[in-house]
Order: structure tokens, then C-alpha cells, then sequence
DNA sequence: ATTGAGATTGAAAATAATTCTCAATATCAA
DNA sequence: TTGATATTGAGAATTATTTTCAATCTCAAT
């Protein structure tokens, strides 16, 4: 039950409880994206007395920690996941709401550009694209949006 | 006060009122970002009658009808803003909170690598980037995420 | 192993953001 | 002008998340 997180988490003078374990175990082994709720059904299967308020406040430490990334897939909740390796972004089919991650070497290239001509230091990217997917590729779609 | 608007809602059976009109005007005239509350606040300065639950109603309408778009700009409540002419992007300070709105002309190519990759058809475009602005860039930075 | 300071937890209440209910009102096609 | 019905305001309801607080657990120092 040694981890790479027990190291982290001591060392700011914090503590590895067997519930932070749990959580970010869990969110390891989840392929995809959980909303909280969902993390907490999971979570309570390996131990039933972990609160939802405990999940709340272990993804807010475990965010701080770089160990997990919170999403806001176009929805009114946020939803984690485990960090990747590889850095990812992610489309949403607006008809069937599927959601596919992917990589783009391009997105480097926004990157530099913007942190170039704004002289910003860019830590994050998040990419959200929304369309629709090769499944329902068809006639209603709408006016073009950006963020 | 006759509007684009008007004839796109009256079009779809729907009625064009004081309320949308009033909502719609005060976003157009609001450079940045507003959230549900803010722009409230400024909707009641031209009727003062206009409840909460009609902004957020009329939101909803307006981002159907693509005149207005929705960003999570990584907090827990929404942003809205009117539908730019151009297509723009955010970057958002980690330290001072700051937003800062760019274009950039390389998102394209990540666009066409990705439909091309994915079979996908994108119609919307959410790049959200956040790091430190060049005023608080320094010290305390983390490890990169990614959506 | 034991201890104790204080970090963490569960449960429930609190807050924040957004949506819904419903009776009253306003819009617009006829 | 009128009637069918879309829309509104007010507040209740819902959903997502955070906070409170007493009880419990963790870990560095015995």
C-alpha cells in the first residue's frame, strides 16, 4: 500500500489514509472519465464507509498533486480521471454524447504560438472539441462556436 | 426592435419578448466574459423586473440559436458571452484569475488532423489554456495536464 | 510498541448553481 | 380584437459541491 502518492502526501506534512488510497486507485483502474457520483459507487465497493465528501476532498487534493484532471465535458458536473501519460483532449458527439480522446501533435504548435505572441507561460491545455461522430455524421447541425 | 433574433425565434413558433431582447442586448454591449449572476445584475438596471430564472432560461435559448456560447472557464459556474464574428480561444492566469482572449490561426490545423484522424465532424471548438500571464509568471508552477 | 498533536473522516447541514412549478401575463397569427 | 399558448416571476426544488464538527486515524517522536 506504498505508493508514489504515500511519498508525495507525507512529505507536505499530509497524510495517507487508506480512503486517499482507495479513491485514486480506483480512478487508476476506471478507463474514461467519473463524475463523482460515480467514483463514490466505485469507491464504496472496495469499502463502503467512504463518504462522498471524503471523494470530493481527496480529487481536490489529488488535483493539487497533478494526480488527477477534472474535466467540465460540456456538462453541469466535472468529471476525473487519473492523469495520462501521454497528454489527450477530448471530442464530444453532440447527438450521441460519445466521448473520444485523442492526440495531436499540432496542438504543440498552438502552444508555442500563443505563448509566443502573449507572452504567456502555458502549464495546461485543455481541448474540447464537439461535433458529431462518424456514427451519426448527418443532416442537423448547427452554427459554428469557439472558446 | 426588430432583430435578427426576432425573425429566427418567431420562425421556430416561438415569441420574441422584452425579456430576450433585453438579455441579448446587454450581452452584445458586454465585452468579456459574464456569468449568470453578473449579467443579471446588468439586465435589472434596464428592467428591473427580469428574474434569474428568465436569464438562465433565455441562455439556454440563445445558445441553441448559437447567438451566445457557454465556457467553463475552470470554475464551477458557467460564463456566457455573445457568439464572437471571429473564432476566439481563452487563456486564464493561474495565480491572478486574469482571462485573456486569442486567436490563433494554427487551431485549425489540429482541427483537420483530428476530423481526418477521427472521422469526426467538429463543429465547435473549445480550447481553454491556463499557465501564468506574463505579470505573475515566476516561481510555484506545477506538473502539465490536459484535456 | 506507545503516545499525542493535529490531519482526516463521516454525517449532515450549508451553499452555490441551475432548473422546475404554476398561476398570471404577454405575444402574435388569425 | 381575440384566443391559443408561449413566457414570465417568484419561489420551491434539484443538483453539485463544500463546510462544520465531533470522533477517529496517522505518523513522528518517544
Amino acid at each position: 500500500m506504498e505508493t508514489d502518492l504515500h511519498q508525495a502526501i507525507t512529505a507536505s506534512g499530509l497524510r495517507m489514509t487508506r480512503q486517499r488510497q482507495v479513491i485514486l486507485d480506483v480512478l487508476r483502474q476506471s478507463h474514461g472519465h467519473l463524475d463523482a457520483e460515480a467514483l463514490h459507487d466505485r469507491v464504496r465497493q472496495q469499502d463502503p464507509r467512504i463518504s462522498l465528501a471524503t471523494v470530493y476532498r481527496t480529487l481536490a487534493l489529488l488535483k493539487e498533486f497533478g494526480l488527477v484532471q477534472e474535466h467540465r465535458l460540456g456538462e453541469e458536473h466535472g468529471h476525473f480521471e487519473a492523469a495520462p501519460q501521454a497528454p489527450h483532449y477530448h471530442f464530444t458527439c453532440l447527438k450521441c454524447r460519445k466521448v473520444i480522446e485523442f492526440q495531436a501533435s499540432s496542438v504543440q504548435r498552438v502552444v508555442r504560438e500563443v505563448a509566443a505572441k502573449e507572452s504567456v507561460q502555458i502549464t495546461d491545455v485543455h481541448l474540447l472539441l464537439s461535433g458529431y461522430c462518424a456514427d451519426c455524421s448527418r443532416e442537423g447541425v448547427e452554427g459554428n462556436h469557439e472558446t
